[in-house]
RNA sequence: GCCCCGGUCGUCUAGCGGUUAGGACAUCGCCCUUUCACGGCGAAGGUCGCGGGUUCGAAUCCCGUCCGGGGUACCA
């Protein structure tokens, strides 16, 4: 099949968070699919903060979502640190472009004044929920009569500014993820757009912003499905072009329910902190409600911007499988070349905040032998973990052995071959052959196997776990020979001596 | 309650009227091998939520139903 290729001719998406905490995976995924719309058809891609609620904002979520997009490889072309032709990308700076708007609307007789108190409205809620009516605002400063409003006005009570929704007829829009969506008007609510403190709520920022700043496409949560209707009105009643929207499917943790804290790490920096790699997680949780259409599961943001569309974001719902993240992680740790796998861990060593990997006795080894051993050394150890390691967290474990000297061994490896009567005499054998200044892999096997020989093994199996746990300790990891030659001679010398010494005090006696 | 959106192996998905329903993760087995992993091969796992239609033929179209999710704020 021929790739059909085509390019729209102005794209300008944005991403739109509100500063109220650090973005979560499902949160950052919206932001994603946005960047990817605008890379796909050479577009823009904005991010532009809604900070209309003083009382939920959060110091320093600001730079909390920049710092996850820039840990997912995103960039972006107008925004509140880079600035814009479209500024201010902050919400609370363009009030006075809301309340021209607005006025606007009033004028239009779009919009309605509305005196009711916050104490009027809970108590028009408990009666329709007691009486079991649906719930909603009744419109009632709608329908005041002009003397009434303005006797209001004049004792100086505060107001709001509500949308007037029109009473009869469907309102349809067309969501290029689920098709056409139809709400009966009269079902959706007089929608405050204006708060009693002077700031606007989402539905009439989002919309004069989006007109403002040349918005083409919405892509934003299926959480604001419900909400779109009231958008529509508001395009319409400005009389301006709607933009296409897309409604992506929330993540679901384990258990089927949205994504939250219960479900353990959701915000996204975290897995930075657990040792995920940006690449790894942005291209993971595109693939959780998209994908390129062909078999593709490992995609880097480069392939995923070419192979983008709106179309093939699926409806549904997925759950955040972590195992499947996991396993994705670990195919990007193994693409990394040795210098890049240096640089990476050591970046990552010195930089996570996850207390459990930072209080490990395997990390505070690993943070010694960054300082005390070579890159070469180092790298060399990394490089033979490098594909059984599924987080950049998990080398300081698998290393351990290289970088100190006093490691303790696998009881069932002890069990299992350090009682072998030949085992004393394997070791010294190994010892007295070992060559002076470098052992290569080819020499390291060469030795091994002539230990074998020598002492009349009928494999050379025999030989070699009983040296890997006495080398390392462990009965699992690196092939012997690879991880002799690292290791090398002297120090290969010092722990076989070392392992004969406990041997022969009887240390591994049972 | 009312409104909206969903529903393909355990999980992520392909599929757009005719396929033995394909791939990936996870699981299990075999191979590779000095172990673990990586890699390769293979197996198991789906009555396409359920019930009705439409059609020669339905995962694909229509209706109903159940289940899940979202909304129903002077939050986004």
């Amino acid at each position: 099949m021929r790739k059909v290729s085509f390019r729209l001719l102005m794209v300008r998406v944005r991403y739109a968070p509100s500063p109220t905490g650090s973005p979560h995976v499902g949160n950052i995924r919206t932001a994603l699919f946005n960047y990817l719309m605008a890379r796909r058809h050479g577009g823009q891609f904005i991010v532009r903060i809604e900070d209309t609620d003083k009382a939920r904002e959060v110091p320093g979520a600001v730079e909390e979502i920049l710092e996850s997009l820039r840990w997912l490889g995103l960039t972006w072309d107008e925004g509140p640190d880079v600035g814009g032709p479209y500024g201010p990308y902050f919400q609370s700076q363009r009030l006075d472009l809301y309340h021209k708007r607005v006025e606007e609307l009033i004028a239009s007789g779009h919009a309605y004044r509305c005196y009711c108190t916050p104490e009027e409205l809970a108590e028009m809620r408990e009666f329709q929920r007691i009486n079991k009516l649906p719930t909603g605002y009744d419109r009632r400063c709608r329908f005041r009569k002009p003397e009434e409003l303005e006797r209001l006005a004049a004792e100086g009570r505060p107001s709001v500014v509500r949308l007037a929704m029109p009473l009869e007829g469907t309102i349809v829009f067309e969501d290029s993820i689920r098709g056409r969506v139809e709400v009966e008007s009269k079902l959706v609510d007089d929608q405050v757009l204006l708060k009693a403190d002077g700031y606007p709520t989402y539905h009439l920022a989002n919309v004069v912003d989006d007109h403002e700043q040349g918005i083409t496409h919405v892509i934003r949560g299926d959480e604001w499905i419900s909400s779109t209707p009231k958008h529509v009105v508001l395009y319409r009643a400005f009389g301006w072009e709607l933009p296409v929207f897309a409604h992506a499917p929330i993540i679901k943790g384990p258990d089927g329910a949205k994504l939250s804290k219960r479900h353990g790490d959701t915000r996204c920096l975290d897995y930075r902190e657990k040792g995920y790699l940006g690449a790894a997680v942005a291209n993971f949780i595109a693939l959780i409600g998209w994908s390129p259409g062909d078999d593709r599961e490992k995609m880097s943001l480069r392939e995923m911007e070419e192979a983008f569309s709106i179309e093939r974001i699926q409806p549904n719902p997925g759950v955040f499988d972590i195992t499947k993240l996991q396993w994705l992680n670990g195919v990007y740790i193994r693409d990394l070349n040795a210098s890049e796998l240096y640089d990476t861990v050591r970046q990552y060593h010195e930089t996570t905040q996850d207390p459990e990997y930072r209080q490990s006795k395997a990390a505070q080894t690993l943070g010694k032998a960054f300082e005390e051993f070579s890159r070469e050394y180092v790298t060399s150890a990394l490089l033979l973990e490098q594909e059984r390691v599924r987080l950049l967290s998990d080398f300081a474990e698998a290393s351990e052995f290289f970088f100190d000297e006093e490691y303790e061994y696998d009881p069932n490896g002890v069990a299992k071959w350090f009682g072998q009567e030949y085992v004393v005499r394997l070791f010294e054998f190994v010892i007295e052959n070992l060559p002076g200044a470098a052992l290569s892999v080819e020499e390291a096997e060469g030795l091994v196997n002539g230990a074998a020989d020598a002492l009349g093994l009928a494999k050379r199996a025999e030989a070699i776990h009983p040296l890997r746990v006495a080398l390392t300790g462990r009965t699992k990891g690196p092939g012997l020979f690879e991880l002799m030659s690292v290791l090398g001679p002297d120090r290969i010398r010092r722990r076989l001596e070392r392992t004969l010494a406990l041997i022969r005090e009887g240390a591994f006696a049972s």
